[in-house]
DNA sequence: TCTGGGGTCCTCGGGCCC
DNA sequence: TCTGGGGCCCGAGGACCC
């Protein structure tokens, strides 16, 4: 049996989800992003506006178009999560500032992000999915690495009869189109499932390397990103068959044993990761940029209780998943961008909101602070099943859990 | 008016212990 | 007693991904 795996990618998912939502939108410049859902003062508007139907949430399809807020008129800090490619033409794109967006395409509709919707949709194409083909590894909430080895009709015409099964079985239960690409192994797969978007499928086998892939700049590559891509441009290299061109001593000599060994192994399109169907969270954390830069002197009371709020929703997340950590961590981000964190281990585990604000408290008072903040965030890793914790352990003998730099005292808020 | 939020994994340096 | 590993853990930072 010759090893099939495919990578299955959804088309434009938050866009398409919406669309099924507000078809009226479809084909117009639309930018999803900011934070505030707006269904329900939208209802309230078309009921005062539009007094001669009782609008109520069922009717979001018919809901006007000009009803909905547009860019131009948004104020805030917002980035963009996704822009329909009728807003694309517009040069406005994915982690573009919304004022900026504003600015070139004043016009398009601006969409909360929804993700509470998007995950019931995710929950729903994943379902049919193991359904079909068992073992299935989840990478996301659009995307997934399935194992077509052992699976009936997976090697039938190279894995194109299972991945066409997929997509009509997909697009029968949520409605929504999705790319599948089969290959060897999941490097491969990867780049295939971009080949033909959208609703499109792509085989690929050991010897289409050399056609398919080497002329692909090296950016294709799952975990080339803009630095290493930087890097390699510096030294001539732009596209996969020239990475495959280098000696792997040389790649070794200027990028490291482990990533000089990979890169040269990606190029060549050999991965032996197997599809991992089920795994366990490292961490968990919630983060928050501010509506403007925040002091940590000057702002102390409003800080404080962003704090305490942060602490409080990571602590509802781990009990509401069934876990506990003893690895509490802060992250900052100061007004020039530079990031700090600060980590402190506990002795034992807890998913206690006041714990964890505790603890963080102490990791805060190891910064300077004197830069302005522009986001914070408080982070559990070191993750447990809260029902495998094991009994508390006596104290240690003349020892404490004390941190070492707590020297002050420990009223935070 | 630039630049979100939630993750994973890797590297590197320091401390500690053998 | 001093020095030098190696192994391990921890904390900080960085790259990358969706």
């Amino acid at each position: 049996m010759i090893r099939r795996i495919a990578h299955l990618d959804m088309d434009a998912f938050y866009a398409s989800v919406e669309w099924l939502r507000y078809p009226q939108l479809k084909g117009l410049p639309v930018v999803i992003g900011g934070a505030r859902r707006h269904e329900d003062e939208l209802i309230e508007r078309l009921n005062t506006e539009r007094p001669e139907r009782a609008w109520t949430p069922a009717d979001l399809p018919d809901i006007p178009v000009d009803f909905f807020p547009l860019l131009r008129d948004y104020v805030g800090r917002g980035v963009i999560t996704t822009a329909s490619y009728a807003a694309r033409a517009f040069g406005v794109g994915s982690a573009m500032g919304l004022m900026k967006a504003a600015r070139l395409c004043p016009q398009a509709i601006l969409l909360p992000v929804d993700f509470a919707e998007y995950r019931k949709y995710s929950r729903a194409f994943k379902q049919v999915i193991v359904d079909i083909a068992p073992v299935m590894e989840d990478r996301g909430i659009d995307e997934v690495y399935i194992d077509f080895t052992d699976v009936p009709g997976g090697q039938r015409e190279g894995g194109r009869v299972l991945a066409r099964l997929l997509q009509k079985s997909i697009l029968q239960a949520t409605g929504l189109s999705c790319s599948v690409g089969v290959a060897p192994n999941k490097l491969l797969a990867k780049m295939a499932s971009e080949f033909n978007k959208p609703n499109g499928i792509s085989i690929v086998h050991e010897q289409d390397v050399q056609t398919l892939i080497w002329p692909l700049p090296c950016r294709k590559i799952n975990g080339i990103g803009p630095k290493s891509d930087a890097r390699l441009q510096e030294h001539g290299i732009h596209t996969i068959g020239e990475l495959a061109a280098r000696e792997p001593a040389w790649l070794i000599e200027h990028f490291g044993p482990s990533h000089g060994a990979w890169l040269h192994q990606a190029a060549w399109g050999r991965d032996e990761r197997p599809v991992v169907t089920e795994s366990e969270p490292v961490s968990m954390s919630r983060e928050t940029t501010f509506d403007r830069d925040l002091h940590a002197v000057r702002d102390r009371a409003e800080l404080g209780a962003i704090f305490t709020e942060l602490a409080q929703q990571v602590a509802a997340d781990l009990q509401r998943k069934g876990y506990v950590g003893k690895t509490i961590g802060i992250k900052l981000r100061f007004d020039d961008f530079k990031i700090a964190t600060r980590d402190q281990t506990m002795a034992e585990y807890t998913n206690d909101a006041h714990r964890i604000r505790q603890v963080a408290g102490q990791c805060l008072k190891r910064v300077d602070l004197s830069r302005r903040l522009r986001l914070l965030g408080v982070r559990v890793g070191s993750l447990m099943h809260a029902s495998d914790v094991p009994p508390a352990q006596p104290e240690a003998p003349g020892g404490t859990s004390l941190p070492l730099f707590d020297v002050q005292s420990t009223s935070a808020e």
